[in-house]
DNA sequence: ATTTTCCTTGACGTTAACGTCAACGTCATA
DNA sequence: TATGACGTTGACGTTAACGTCAAGGAAAAT
């Protein structure tokens, strides 16, 4: 169904457009997360790929372990996925499981919202009193550029 | 100035209250995140130190790790510090290096912000999906209450 | 007096998430 | 043909942030 001349990624694009290392994404197959095809030896990363790659990536940045990261993978995958059983667990207890997991996630995410929004308060006044402390201390940049210029004026007297 | 009976608390109180583990505040303090006063050889932790925990413990949670902490930390304690020097560096360098870095910092947590947000919405759907999976595999709470109701019945019968 | 309980300082172990290096294949190009 | 550029699989190294003993001091309860 899908036509053969689909986009694929060599490992290092891929790599180089994430600004990650091929060790990474090599790692990250390893860990069950990307399962990219293979041509002969060599890695060949689909659009999809892809897109789980940034999945990977943006969970990273809210504090997500790579294990914590496979769990939601493997059931966005169950999710879209095919109709049909594909030899899954699928008890409901596993579901109940993960689902607690994810709601305490989602708790926590939250919490983490409001610690962000503090710390970037917090950093923000730091950055204000060092602006200020900067401004003391430091011969002003109009200052300096003044100094610069009576320089080249006494150099041309000369 | 200070009325000399403030509250203090021993390690394993803060421990408890923040649910860690004293080698953990033994460690921030090898780190140079907390300088707790000594009686005899035994730690004695303030307000301030337990303040300052809590910093390090939001520094945690939104990703910071202990030497991000411990450089926030030290500008704090600058900023509401003394008036005077207290052998500082208070080189202007320093502080345009840390306000480059406080200033990255803030820009990473505005992204990070976006980004729990996408999370906390993809996992919702997951949570719902899971949901519905559940209701479908699973006989309802409803039928599990009907039938406990049945079984006290017969029991009364009997 | 002795047993708990809480504290201390080392010192080594552990886990996650890669980095780094070695040794090797394979293709295009000079 | 040989010389890079890019790919592969091990295998071991590294850092952060503690965990986990071991060995012992001091105070409080039995």
């Amino acid at each position: 169904m899908q036509h053969s001349a689909s986009i694929t990624y060599s490992i290092s694009e891929l790599a180089q457009e994430f600004d990650i290392t091929a060790r990474a994404l090599r790692f990250y197959e390893d860990k069950g997360l990307l399962t990219p095809s293979r041509q002969g030896q060599t890695r060949v990363f689909s659009a999809t790929d892809r897109a789980r790659l940034r999945l990977i990536l943006r969970g990273k940045r809210v504090g997500f372990s790579l294990d914590e990261i496979r769990e939601m993978i493997d059931l966005e995958s169950m999710n879209s996925g095919n109709s049909g059983n594909s030899g899954n667990s699928g008890s409901p207890l596993a579901y109940q499981l993960s689902l607690k997991r994810f709601q305490t996630r989602i708790e926590a995410l939250r919490q983490q919202r409001e610690d962000i929004d503090d710390a970037i308060a917090e950093l923000e006044t730091g950055c204000a009193w060092m602006e200020t402390r900067i401004a003391d201390l430091e011969p002003s940049e109009e200052l300096k550029s003044r100094a610069r210029a009576f320089e080249a004026l006494a150099r041309a007297r000369l």
